[in-house]
DNA sequence: CATTGACCTTCCAGCTTCTGGAATCTTTAT
DNA sequence: ATAAAGATTCCAGAAGCTGGAAGGTCAATG
């Protein structure tokens, strides 16, 4: 099949297909006599991998890894969890962060009126001392 | 005072604060005969208030519009508290998103033994049908 | 006075992950 | 024959900095 199909049956762009071949995520593509890159359904399988992975905010750095693995039929289970723990952790610490960013706004925006007065405590802790993430 | 001084008063780096002067977000800089920028203490203010506003996560974009607001005496305080609370609709977004891809690599990981086994449900439902962000 | 080291300058490149667009084929259908 | 859909390549831009190179300036020291 053509990368259109590819792209529509896997979820990823044919965009961001040539994207993932340029910098090496996915091997090149063999080509039709008229310079078509052509797909089996087994690449589309690759390809859903990949689409899965990110969506769960996996970097492409990370993909790769797992697809190493994923190849690999010797790996260990253990190497893969170990990936996906650390990626977890990392998402925690980026929720945590948010969390914190929301609680100061929410903060924030309780003590501001809002009203058509140019007083604002937003503006006013924002030009403040200290105002913590 | 010099650029490093600005830097170390305000928390933006000397890099950084050049960087915002090149986007427009704060005015040029005056600089000294021999070419230094120099800066006053109400300049460091105000990159308090963008590093602040950058800790809450506001784009660089809305830090712009927040200054205007600040130095702009016939604000409306309404004016500021929109753009925080469309700021935390968004932050709450992401959060979400976050929370759910927590929710889901924490139920692949459960079912994944780690061990020296190459059997791992967590590649095999990245290779699967459908994994929801 | 010369030198050293800390600081400043500009400019270019790179990071991450695509996405848009232009100019140009190929394929398929009418 | 022609038109539309889909393919190709390549360049640029998005966000928000950060690093590094090559060089000028300033203050203190020997």
């Amino acid at each position: 099949m053509n990368i259109g199909q590819a792209a529509s049956h896997s979820g990823v762009s044919a965009k961001t297909i040539r994207y993932y071949e340029s910098i090496g995520l996915i091997p090149e593509a063999s080509r039709t006599e008229s310079g078509y890159r052509r797909y089996a359904d087994k690449d589309v399988e690759t390809l859903r991998f990949i689409h899965h992975s990110r969506n769960l905010g996996f970097s492409v750095k990370d993909v790769g890894m797992l697809l190493d693995l994923w190849r690999n039929q010797k790996r260990a289970s253990a190497d893969v969890k170990a990936l996906a723990l650390s990626h977890i952790a990392e998402v925690d610490r980026k929720i945590e962060e948010l969390r914190k960013m929301r609680d100061t706004l929410t903060h924030l925006t309780q003590r501001c009126h809002g009203d058509d007065r140019p007083d604002c405590p937003i503006l006013e802790e924002l030009a403040g001392e200290t105002v913590d993430a």
